[in-house]
DNA sequence: ACGAGACGTTAACGACCACTAACAAAGATC
DNA sequence: GATCTTTGTTAGTGGTCGTTAACGTCTCGT
């Protein structure tokens, strides 16, 4: 055994499955036994480790846009100031996002309005600090662009990085490697062109 | 029993607004008395109209799909062999369907599931067939690049063109030819970079 | 040993919801 | 002017689903 995340307790199994359910059919389309059939439990058996299925959702939606944006402030710090190196670490890392937690991306942008209002307004709060820090990169790099537009460029690279889950799986699809590699040249691609020229 | 154009028929109403809810609320989270009051009339009445609330989620998507591939396919013509104007009027009509039809788009990818088997067929092989229009388009610009990467490259761009969707309504935004002229670079941007050089 | 708490179970309740039944009014058709 | 069609209404029905209640069992700490 190596470092922390010892045995997966019952309940991040809980919030696994439920995301990949979440992710496949729908909030309002999964009912709580078939989570709890996913975990070897039966409905109400969930009741002991969350107080619904709103906690759930709840859960996972705080839990991802906590982490990105955890995330992107490590890369501020760790950039230093280097705007260009700035905006390599935040593409890299939300690459790793997108292709390690499929089904927390699909969820971050499809089913917020089903939260709690307390819930959801946490969400949007750390959604937009860390769409702050992408504008503030792109507009070091790009000082002569107007903010709207690369506030506008910066949702649409989360767009196309997001991507990844519509992707058909029974298509041939690039290795993990190459997917990353073209995410990222696509991206910078992208961002390049904010300014006209 | 023909094809309706003229005046919007209450048809086109319903509709409409149920276009507007399912993208709101998703499926399952808007009732069909709910479809109804914003047409101004019961519930039970929209079923002189459809057969049930999955008959018009059906008609939204096929309709969708179907348009854009029959728009793509007028392009494929228009351009005649260019490559390079075929895929300048492949991204200018699809950010004309993401500004004008952002309820049907954001439906587009993410009630698919709910359409009854021979639905769902239909309409994936409406997505496919589009997709096809565009790796070719792409594949004859970049000859040198794979083909999962040009797939997977035209994937990322649809998703970076139907970002709008995700936009908050409160932030200050560019206007309409703004936002067409910002998209069509940022995708072009993007699309140039699909070769590593 | 022996409670105590953690973790499940099944049964039932109450709300919601898509859909059907039965009925009514306005216009077109003959 | 009688009747059929179209388009709506309200009331009810069957099913699903989130949640709670009441009840077992297994594992420990003392």
């Amino acid at each position: 055994m190596t470092t922390s995340a010892a045995a997966p307790t019952r309940r991040d199994q809980i919030l696994k499955e439920a995301a990949r359910l979440f992710a496949e059919r729908g909030f309002h389309g999964v009912g709580v036994d078939e989570i709890g059939a996913a975990v070897g439990i039966s409905g109400p058996g969930l009741y002991r480790h969350f107080a619904g299925k709103d906690a759930m959702l709840a859960e996972l939606l705080v839990g991802i846009s906590g982490r990105l944006y955890a995330g992107g402030r490590k890369h501020v710090e760790a950039a230093a100031g280097d705007p260009a190196a700035l905006l390599d670490r935040l593409i890299d890392g939300h690459i790793e996002f997108a292709l390690d937690d499929r089904d927390l991306i699909i969820l971050h942008d499809r089913e917020l309005d089903r939260l709690r209002d307390s819930d959801r307004k946490l969400v949007r709060q750390l959604q937009r600090q860390y769409v702050e820090l992408w504008v503030d990169a792109v507009r070091q790099l790009h000082p002569q662009a107007l903010e709207p537009q690369v506030r506008t460029a910066v949702h649409a690279v989360f767009g196309l990085l997001n991507s990844t889950p519509h992707l058909s799986r029974r298509a041939t699809l690039p290795g993990r490697a190459a997917m990353a590699a073209l995410l990222r040249r696509l991206a910078h691609g992208a961002l390049a062109a904010v300014t006209p020229y």
